[in-house]
DNA sequence: TTGGCGATGCTG
DNA sequence: AGCATCGCCAAT
């Protein structure tokens, strides 16, 4: 008999860890994104992370308006707007009180969403950067600080059984490097993809 | 293929 | 002033 396996959701507890241990660990997972009349997902393929201590991140000196949302509990979003046109799409990790997140940067996309603004697309392209997954996604500022879970407008879902066995027999393997499009903590080697997938931001 | 640059608006 | 970006265009 066919039985339909549908991936176990993630829990903030599994999330309430340092963001450089949360962001390797969420490639493979897939990003869904509920709107009124239709369900777009994504398999994430390339994360960042961002913690205490670096100069990069948006927590790196002091709460402020922008930031707060950073030191809440894991599995929240943390979005904001980038060069005045762009979003970019983050988790909130680790404990209560410290600021860590994920930032997606790339995602395949499992089908071609029903509205699609950009239709000139390979179909393997369309999420590939920060500010497409957000853009084909919908993901704008009214969604920071909502909470990762079903009936809101995003969740994640576990690792699938297909991907599973893609990993064990090393179809697809792990690359770890350092972040992009940073002029502070350039050196820090937390930018994680996955091997041989057309989405990953190119560079 | 690579590199430079403008768009655009919010943040501190 | 600078930014966790992107797409276009010119030069190679």
């Amino acid at each position: 008999m066919v039985s339909t396996v549908f991936n176990q959701i993630v829990e903030p507890s599994w999330l309430a860890r340092p963001s450089p241990e949360v962001a390797p660990d969420l490639l493979g997972c897939t990003l869904v994104r509920q709107l009124p009349d239709q369900q777009i997902r994504g398999l994430i393929v390339e994360t960042e992370a961002y913690a205490l201590g670096d100069p990069a991140f948006h927590a790196y000196k002091r709460r402020t308006d922008r930031n707060r949302v950073l030191f809440d509990p894991a599995g929240r979003t943390y979005i904001y707007l980038i060069y005045g046109i762009y979003h970019c799409f983050n988790i909130v990790t680790d404990q209560d009180g410290i600021p860590s997140a994920v930032l997606i940067r790339a995602l395949q996309l499992e089908s071609v969403p029903a509205v699609d603004s950009t239709s000139n697309q390979n179909i393997h392209r369309i999420a590939a950067g920060p500010g497409k997954l957000c853009r084909v996604m919908q993901i704008e500022r009214s969604l920071n600080g909502g909470i990762l879970q079903p009936g809101e407008p995003l969740w994640l879902e576990h690792r699938g059984r297909q991907f599973q066995q893609q990993v064990d027999c090393q179809a697809v393997t792990f690359v770890q490097t350092t972040r992009i499009g940073l002029s502070q903590g350039i050196d820090l080697p937390w930018r994680w993809y996955l091997s041989n997938c057309p989405a990953v931001s190119r560079r």
